[in-house]
DNA sequence: TTATATTTGGACAAAAGAGTCCGAAATCTT
DNA sequence: AAGATTTCGGACTCTTTTGTCCAAATATAA
């Protein structure tokens, strides 16, 4: 698999997160329950999340998770980059220890080129660019969870206070 | 990590095999210890290879693996879809169950273009065209390993009779 | 203050990946 | 025919990933 359960589940429930940019704390239970996400161990995903500076998060009553940036701030690249590792982007096919230019590897030339159009896009994907497109056509979350759900789940949830 | 263990070592070994293309076969041993690769372990994931027809063996004394193929005909696309399995190529970055353009996640539009590029290359890339390339400039395939000396190996143990 | 809700962090169990080992089967050499 | 070499296939161990559970810390609400 190409990115690990983990990630998977950090990035969906980024855009979770991100679609319900209230100015609420967004439960982790809640999130688990509607991605169909164990909770406990999504608890875990999201903690490197925050560790890694892309979430705030809340405890108590009323707590939970938040962007730490403009949804337009936080890429795929950074999301892949906290849980997974960059690896991915500056790793290579083979993975040959102390490889470069003036040694390289039969595939290094084509691998090179399909590692930088990963960057690039993974770079330029953000929060904000998944969810335009997505609030545009009825798009889905997660088997069940459609995006454009979530403008009535704000509504039937109002908020008491904001952030902090 | 984007390709497993055993993917990689397979290619490195059909590499290795693609650069020795005489009439003989290579034996398993002589790859695992020029490649640095558990002899044991390269065994399993080259019995892959060849129950996915790509490489074909023989057993006892000047026994070994070989490729079923010309090496033009064999992609890193055939190799990876072998070992790891084709869901890299096809599968998404949500993985969600019976999505598609009907029902899409906030992702898809920017992960089936990378997903195409991928393939594609990868489809492109052969034993051959990394062969070719290799072979013009003194590449390496492993820490010690040189692309360039397998001229001499293929002198020093020369063979007396074909395959199979 | 007491009860409740929620994240945090650690311990633990289960599943998958990576690596080791050994005996059996096939094949060549003598 | 006997012995040596090499792949085949299964069993086994070790490590990492995935998933579960629980007590402690933090905050709200009554
Ligand atoms: S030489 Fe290039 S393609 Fe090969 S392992 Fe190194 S960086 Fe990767
Ligand atoms: S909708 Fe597209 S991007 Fe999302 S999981 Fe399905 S194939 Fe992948």
């Amino acid at each position: 698999m190409m990115l690990s359960k983990s990630c998977i589940y950090g990035i969906q429930a980024a855009i979770y997160v991100s679609a319900h940019d209230s100015e609420e704390y967004v439960s982790i239970s809640q999130i688990a329950s509607e991605l169909k996400i164990s909770f406990h161990f999504l608890t875990k995903v999201l903690q490197q999340l925050t560790q890694a500076g892309l979430m705030i998060s809340y405890r108590g009553p009323k707590g939970g998770v938040a962007l730490a940036r403009a949804a337009k701030d936080i890429s795929l690249y950074d999301l892949v980059g906290a849980i997974d590792s960059t690896a991915i982007f500056t790793e290579c096919l083979l993975g040959l220890p102390g490889c470069g230019v003036a040694a390289p590897c039969p595939a290094h030339d084509h691998w090179t080129k399909i590692r930088s159009e990963l960057t690039t896009i993974s770079r330029r994907v953000t929060l904000e660019s998944m969810g335009k497109k997505a609030s545009e056509l009825n798009v889905r979350l997660s088997e069940e969870f459609r995006y454009a759900q979530s403008q009535y789940l704000d509504h039937k949830s109002a908020p008491a206070n904001g952030h902090v």
